[in-house]
DNA sequence: TCTATATTGGAAAACGTTTACCATTAGTGT
DNA sequence: ACACTAATGGTAAACGTTTTCCAATATAGA
């Protein structure tokens, strides 16, 4: 294999490394003779660019990092897998660091542009993979970063300036109880996601704003605070069905909360959608095969990923404004989990 | 930021770049006094190096390659989720390829160790990353590699001897069917996993063993063909219905099947387990959740990412003798959707 | 104190590319 | 055939590290 470099190669083809490289990275820009023979050539001993090389004289190692609390939550293992492939088609590879929320790993992989093992930054966690010490360092300069839906504000820098993509959380949380409100709900409990991301906080204010339109009073009691994940939604839910004045319906706000919510209420003798309404949020791919299948709000996962992947890259390549958003439409999705209160 | 080379941190603080290198790199090869000057400058003037350069001259990228099929599958967003965090504890970054089965995606991840961009391969797909031509040039040399389970044979090279982790999956379809066995059922279906997948003729055989066992006769028109995806776990279920000797039992071979599989049964009005008992596979952190909660095979997710990274990593660093294996445990969990045959 | 040895630090080469700059050749119009 | 321009290809420097030598210095033994 491999071991040949493109010094070797250019002799072998009796022709300059300066052709070689030319005739292989641009070809457009060397005779087509010249670039028959390289190729040739090349084909011929299986040449393999050492990227290394290249990316060390551009300084372009072609990576993007992306930095994600869970990859083995539904919701963000669809938007990274087309994140990857939308990056993929632009020549890109993708580090991946799931942090578990951990921050000295964030950290490591903030600090990979810097050590140039990447060109930028992909975020799904909700605040900057970088120190307050190195934010406030005057040298400090931002590499292409995107953050999606979850980046809260920092102290030391104004992340609403931060390139992002997002769906329309107030919105699509309006949506949702809105829904349960036409239905005929009063008292809806809502279970939050992580309550320190943007996301929970803009689906509340949703959740605030359907109730106020129907002038419905704003019940603080309804508020359960948990984080985004299926256990969440169990040992809230427990919280919930423990409430003086019982709701009738609840606002999750993942399907992976709902699904767990759904088999406690399930387990403790609740019927589901008969004595108590359940919505989602994300509608993962197996939101419609629950029993019964979820009302949720869809988001654009493809979609997601993909804006994600060609701002970032824009970015990288300067092509884009560096302070472009993306709201991308949500749907609700009306399935059996919720019916008519009685 | 960063654009300070070693070179110029070697000028400030006053010694040469070799110094600095081994200060940075090699610590305990340098005296204290050089080490907390060289530390000192380095992090006065945020000295970051530049792992291009590093990995150029030593020809040692830090990343390794997952080749995986697909990751939004919960079984393998779990095993990328493991494997990645070991990976990480011993420095090495994870470059992932979700190649949705695409042999022109498999190829160019698997060139990338060769371009110097990974010095590993992880192979989740049942086949190798690499051409037939590349198999048979005489100057190939097969890179690091490590394969999970799936990698089926290949005409071009023995894939048996290729270190790989992996359950007994045979002992593990004979350990699913037996229990059902156990409960009273003697007319099993089986819903397959990829045919081409090695995983499935393993769990096929276990299928076949445990039948054997129990002096039932093996039925060719048991067997049902499907994928590990939810939908084929729909699509094939309704298939089985439609059996003229409808079995009492459904061995889908991944949870996610199951759940489409259970799906679909009550939409068409079968209890679980009360008509048809059906026992999944992988223990998806869902399983338990599923109404009702999906008796299944648990396998070692954790486990397996890890012992994945760390053989890989071996192979890399030499390590490791190049023929490992390690079969890591399943279990049986026996929850409500599986119940004695009446 | 002096020599032999161990430790430490430095100069420079190397890793494999890309590209600025220049020299050469081909192409065009007269 | 000639001058002038355009196209093409080559030489060599650069990217930022690590590491091989070697020289210098510290350490120890006598």
């Amino acid at each position: 294999m491999s071991d040949i470099g493109i010094k070797e190669l250019a002799r072998i083809a009796g022709v300059s490394t300066a052709s070689v490289s030319r005739a292989l990275s641009n070809p457009e820009r060397v005779s087509k003779k010249m670039r028959d023979k390289v190729q040739a050539a090349a084909k011929r001993v299986g040449y393999q660019p050492n990227r290394l090389g290249a990316s060390l004289r551009t300084s372009r190692s072609g990576n993007i990092v992306a930095i994600i609390p869970d990859i083995s939550d539904t919701f963000n293992s669809g938007v990274i897998q087309s994140l990857e492939r939308a990056a993929a088609e632009r020549g890109y590879s993708v580090l991946f660091g799931d942090t578990q929320g951990i921050r000295e790993r964030e950290l490591v992989y903030g600090a990979m542009v810097r050590s140039r093992q990447a060109d930028g930054i992909m975020v799904f966690s909700h605040r900057l993979p970088f120190t307050a010490e190195e934010l406030q360092s005057e040298n400090f300069k931002l590499p292409p970063l995107v953050n999606s839906c979850e980046l809260a504000d920092s102290p030391h820098i104004d992340t609403s300036n931060l390139p992002w993509v997002s769906i329309d959380n107030v919105q699509a949380g309006k949506d949702a109880v809105t829904h349960l409100i036409e239905l005929g709900h009063q008292n809806i409990a809502v279970i939050t996601g992580d309550i320190d991301s943007p996301s929970t906080l803009q689906r509340l204010e949703g959740y605030r704003q359907a109730l106020h339109a129907a002038g419905i009073p704003y019940r603080e009691e309804n508020i359960f605070q948990g984080a985004y994940t299926l256990e969440a939604g169990v040992r809230i839910t427990k919280q919930v069905l423990l409430a003086k004045h019982r709701p009738s319906a609840i606002f999750c706000m993942s399907d992976e909360m709902a699904m767990g919510c759904i088999a406690t209420l399930k387990e403790h003798g609740f019927g589901v959608p008969e004595d108590i309404s359940v919505v989602g949020f994300d509608d993962i791919r197996f939101a419609q095969y629950l029993s019964p299948p979820l009302t949720t709000i869809a988001q654009p996962v493809e979609a997601i990923g993909r804006t994600c992947a060609n701002i970032l890259i824009d970015l990288i390549e300067d092509v884009a404004e560096p302070e472009s958003k993306h709201i991308l439409p949500h749907k609700l999705v009306v399935r059996a989990s919720t019916a008519a209160h009685k």
